[in-house]
RNA sequence: GCGGGCGUAGCCAAGUGGUUAAGGCAGUGGAUUGUGGUUCCACCAUUCGGGGGUUCAAGUCCCCUCGUUCGCCCCA
């Protein structure tokens, strides 16, 4: 039709739908404030190269879902939307020294992140996350930490139905051996495997185990575990965490094919999901990452983190509440020159006074203004019409009741507490 | 990249070859002078995403194209 579209699997976030953003957004903060977390912000565009590092070039990630182009440096600079926040966190942690400041940085980001992706329900090219990374230690009290805020977030939002779900990836030495008696004990049936899974045999085993597919999935079923491939150090982490989560009474199940899709991944490895999200079940995932700081070039620094994918947040919010109702105190309606002058000055004086006004612009009839006033959910409403600007006052009337007074207006002005109390109670 | 669904007004939506394209919401004007969450009336798509074709006749059938949506892959 010629109009201008947002690009593919790029949402407008209307007005409408910007409450839950807010409540969200709030309900976090105030979480997060409480374990004494920072937030963080960092660049939403970084050097490709960061990528490709921080995340593995054999990813599907960076092999085919980065937003990259050259800016214009000359000689050009190969530049890439994030797709995700931890490596540029870890990033800005080496860069600013950040190891140096304390023994532990407990940090939280929350923007857009971008994969070049084809959309579909839960998955945008353009989404959302809120996420936390805890560097600088090893502690499973850490990963368990880490965890009980994650739920703690999802419970104060009302959410139920949720499934955490856990594993272990070791260190790299136990996931090499395990790679290897995985792909001993899959090669025999490689021609009965679904044609991705018998590609990812050779470049990423691990990725087999959570396939789709049905005859792949029975195969699977019967796979040699991770978890009997652990090491001490490993083991004994992984007993840790669980029992933490268990003391803090968070349940959980371990799933020993639980594999993520990020290389940086070691040891723990959760994720929480939902069964009301269609295809893209997972809401929240994470896991510790000991070896990414120092593959970026930092100092060797433990660390553990997850990201919510707030999109797929609000899916399932949509589901239990709907978003909290309008907190409007007046709605001004006016008509005749005079009086719709006054009634933008008394708008202008009430707003400075603390109360929320809408004015109504339209100059149609009175029918018509109170109709929207009604629409609006004003407490009440304030008539403006050419009797009350002859004589400086105002009709105040109050929706619920339809109770309705002649007033001065520079009376009204002055009664601003006992406004504010009639209006708290009409509301409540 | 691959597969399926859908595309009628600002929004929801009927319509499955035959004169002027239902209805609802929203919007605008009105039902005696300035009072809403009731009612009633009028107005609001020369046109069915776009292009081509079949036919005496197409929103309705066919082809192409664009958009959108769901799924595969993968992830938040």
């Amino acid at each position: 039709m010629g109009v201008i579209q947002a690009l593919p699997g790029t949402r407008d976030i209307l007005p409408e739908k910007v409450s839950y953003w807010q409540w969200i957004e709030s309900v976090a903060r105030q979480i997060l404030h409480r374990a004494n977390y920072q937030e963080i912000r960092t660049p939403i565009f970084e050097a490709t190269e960061l990528f490709k590092r921080g995340i593995g070039e054999a990813t599907d990630v960076v092999g085919k879902e980065m937003y990259t182009f050259n800016d214009k440096a000359t000689p050009p600079r190969s530049v890439t939307l994030r797709p995700e926040g931890t490596a540029g966190v870890v990033r800005a942690f080496i860069e600013r020294n950040l190891d140096a400041q304390s023994g532990v940085q407990r940090l939280w980001y929350t923007g857009p992140m971008f994969r070049y992706e084809s959309p579909q329900a839960g998955r945008q090219r353009q989404f959302h996350q809120i996420g936390v990374e805890v560097l600088g230690s090893a502690d499973p009290r850490a990963d368990a930490e880490v965890i009980a805020i994650a739920t703690d977030i999802l419970q104060s939002l009302g959410l139920k139905n949720l499934r955490l779900d856990l594993n272990s990836v070791g260190n790299p030495e136990d996931r090499q051996n395990y790679r290897q008696a995985l792909v001993d004990y899959l090669t025999p049936y490689k021609e009965e495997l679904d044609p991705d899974s018998q590609n990812r045999l050779s470049r990423n085993p691990l990725r087999i185990l959570d396939s789709k597919n049905q005859r792949t999935q029975e195969i699977a079923r019967n796979a040699p575990s991770i978890l009997d491939y652990l090491g001490t150090y490993s083991q004994q982490h992984f007993d840790r965490v669980q029992q933490l989560l268990t003391d803090l009474g968070i349940e959980y199940q371990i799933n020993p094919r639980l594999v993520r899709g990020l290389d940086y991944y070691t040891h723990t490895a959760f994720e929480i999901q939902s069964d009301d999200l269609g295809a893209q079940a997972t809401v929240c995932g994470g896991g510790r990452y000991d070896g990414l700081v120092g593959q970026l070039g930092g100092p060797d620094t433990p660390a553990v983190g997850w990201a919510i994918g707030i999109e797929r947040l609000i899916m399932l919010l949509e589901e239990l509440q709907s978003p909290p109702a309008s907190t409007l105190d007046f709605y001004v309606v006016s008509r005749g020159e005079q009086a719709e002058a006054q009634a933008l000055i008394l708008a202008y004086k009430l707003r400075q006074s603390g109360f929320s006004v809408e004015l109504d612009f339209s100059g149609s009839a009175f029918k018509k203004q109170f109709a929207r006033a009604d629409r609006s959910g004003a407490v009440a409403c304030l008539i403006l019409g050419e009797e009350e600007a002859a004589s400086q006052s105002v009709k105040l009337k109050w929706m619920a009741t339809r109770e309705q007074q002649a007033i001065a207006q520079s009376e009204l002005l002055q009664m601003q507490d006992e406004l504010k109390r009639s209006i708290l109670n009409l509301r409540a």
